[in-house]
DNA sequence: TCAGTTTATTAGTGTAAACTAACTGTCGGT
DNA sequence: ACCGACAGTTAGTTTACACTAATAAACTGA
């Protein structure tokens, strides 16, 4: 009896939730998401994954191929737009209502998200005015589960004058990944692209907000992958 | 090596802050909190109470007397009352700024206490103000740890035309306690006192905000501990 | 006073989620 | 074609917190 009658949909717990939101990060680009990403990701030991993925596979919320990795099923997808919706809301409701700043907001957002309702998640979304981009520009995915597609394009490819979002690294290779972080080229950074030699050259960009320079060469550039991100203002307060 | 070097302050759980903050309500009269108390209010079998209180009186927030009960110490008494002001102010904001009503903002709040940061709990209490009272009209601990003992009287003591929360009841005998509950005279309901006869008379009283009235013999009267209310509005929303 | 009831505690179990240590699979390079 | 490096998995342990069943202490009432 127990285990037949036993609650068919229980809640999904913090960790599950957090599990679902990397592995739809990490996959969104369409492939695999490892095991030993998605460990760094949460900062856990790569058994702690390979236990969750265990769980996951076994309530059919994620697609487990041994050895490769996994990705999400429509159910699990659902969940996991689900709680970038809350994530991104709470986000701009903290930057737009309670004074946050743009770094501060994140690790809030990151424990309130498993904390609200959905009536209160809603009730934010009101008071914002069913905005669709969150103060990093991210969009908002809707309460039904949908979300804009965030083209990505090469940096190598995007226009001079554009303000980009680096979005993807598009390599493993580990130095290169090192490279770029000292360059402070990693995923969420925005940058302008201010100049692009012509011939195949390097492209020049700016990051955003202390405005350093950097030049990426053409292989590079062709690694990061980004999203455009629109001019206005989304809610950086006065201060 | 392990055990020495571990952790001195580990931040609470979320079961540790919950049974802080039931047990100061229910020792804020000076009593002992006993273990089916606690167990009742927490809805959790009074075993698991037991282990709970093993755990807390180890760790020095709670002082335990075998088959009598627990109080807390200065330490935990401290942690109960920063719950308490995550709490109120959490209650006050979401139905000051977000529309909640009376009775839906509790269980949000219950959540939310547990998950928000001391740091976003300060702008929430700047946002507001820094008010002294949440919305049932509970005062509010400063961030200092400090809170306005609240005056509590018997009912019988009453003026009458005086608004009153019921606070305490000062028994534990069941069929005195069966009746208080079918009269809708249970801890944190407002009364309000429309007559009292003389010679230690019954106190005759009206429940808000339905307006039905009560009448309270001297000797219940006497059990029924209750604070005076402020009259002017905590921030009941328009609708 | 002493039996019966109520309340509290102990003992043992289960689940979620982490960990370390040990083992296995995959893939790139010689 | 094999062999080592590294990624992934299995096995077993730990901690927090719940549970049930069994036992012990305290209270109550005839």
């Amino acid at each position: 009896m127990s285990a037949l009658t036993r609650d068919a949909n229980p809640p999904l717990t913090r960790s599950v939730e957090d599990y679902l939101k990397v592995i739809y990060h990490l996959s969104s680009q369409g492939g695999f998401a490892t095991t030993s990403d998605i460990a760094s990701r949460l900062e856990v030991a790569p058994p702690s994954v390979s236990g969750m993925v265990k769980r996951l596979s076994d309530t059919g919320l994620i697609e487990h191929v041994p050895y490769r990795g996994v990705q999400l099923t429509a159910q699990g997808r659902r969940e996991a737009l689900r709680m970038i919706r809350r994530h991104r809301i709470l986000e701009l409701f903290l930057t737009q209502q309670l004074g946050y700043d743009w770094d501060g907001v994140h690790a809030e957002a990151e424990r309130l998200e498993h904390a609200v309702s959905d009536v209160l998640i809603e009730r934010m979304a009101s008071a914002l005015g069913q905005p669709q981009y969150d103060p990093h520009g991210d969009p908002i995915p809707t309460a039904a589960g949908e979300i804009e597609e965030a083209e990505l394009m090469p940096l190598s490819d995007a226009p001079v004058g554009a303000k980009l979002e680096l979005r993807q690294v598009g390599t493993q290779d580990a130095a290169r990944l090192r490279y770029l972080a000292e360059q402070g080229l990693t995923p969420g950074v925005l940058i302008v692209v201010s100049d692009r030699q012509p011939f195949n050259g390097p492209t020049a960009v700016s990051l955003v907000p202390s405005g350093d320079p950097r030049i990426v060469g053409r292989d590079l550039a062709q690694l990061l992958w980004c999203r455009e991100v629109p001019v206005e203002d989304h809610g950086r307060p006065a201060a």
